[in-house]
DNA sequence: CTGGATCCAGCCTGATACTG
DNA sequence: CAGTATCAGGCTGGATCCAG
């Protein structure tokens, strides 16, 4: 929405798709939903530093965007699973080719960090 | 495909990639690199909206990531020219891709701006 | 031209409490 | 379980001034 004046044609397009994905919780929440749906609170385990409030914002952004849908269980206690759109679904190579990078990164950077996900 | 550990500790790769260009600047900052080095105010040139500041504070991030490179001229005045190193020049593929994605996004979700401006 | 430092308003976020 | 509302505090970004 706020796009304005640029530099020209091309650089129109790749604004638009980082205005929409161009966010650390937002790719790694794509990533993760490239498989099955996901329940809230499943994402939420996954994501021990995103914040539930984050969560909430974060994944209506991208249902309004139009990238993943929400499906609601109409039972007791609730139950929502979230999965990408067909148009989520697009990005799945770019996802992927952003990991691949992401392995040269830390080669190549050598960050001696460890890829430990569990930070709970 | 791996497609159901996505849940696991292979998002760290992601997760380091995105903290490094998963930023709407760094993002169109980098695109716009791709081609030839670009000077400091020929970048803030082509981002109007982009302050002089968080121009100068994303330019060095990516030149501390590695993603970008300084040359500086000895002159005066002074000449900076910034380009993509090695590392940088590797997200080519996931930059067009992102592109490519942008182009389907607006496609899909309608979305009635135009983009047809002029290349500077 | 390039870019650092400072000031300050505004947004954003996390925590918490509450609803269905 | 899933999600919203509220609020205080921190962080961020813009504007500005200064420097090489």
């Amino acid at each position: 929405m706020r796009h304005t004046s640029f530099d020209g044609a091309r650089g129109c397009y790749i604004e638009a798709a980082l205005e929409v994905i161009a966010d650390k919780w937002k790719g790694v929440i794509l990533y993760h939903l490239l498989g099955e749906p996901k329940r809230f609170n499943q994402l939420k385990r996954t994501f021990p530093e995103l914040s539930h409030r984050m969560l909430t914002r974060q994944l209506r952004e991208l249902e309004n965007d139009g990238i993943i849908s929400r499906k609601v269980y109409p039972e007791i206690p609730p139950k929502v699973e979230y999965s990408l759109t067909d148009l989520g679904r697009l990005l799945e190579p770019t996802l992927l080719s952003l990991e691949v990078w992401g392995v040269r990164y830390i080669e190549m950077t050598r960050y001696s960090r460890n890829c430990q996900s569990d930070k709970s």
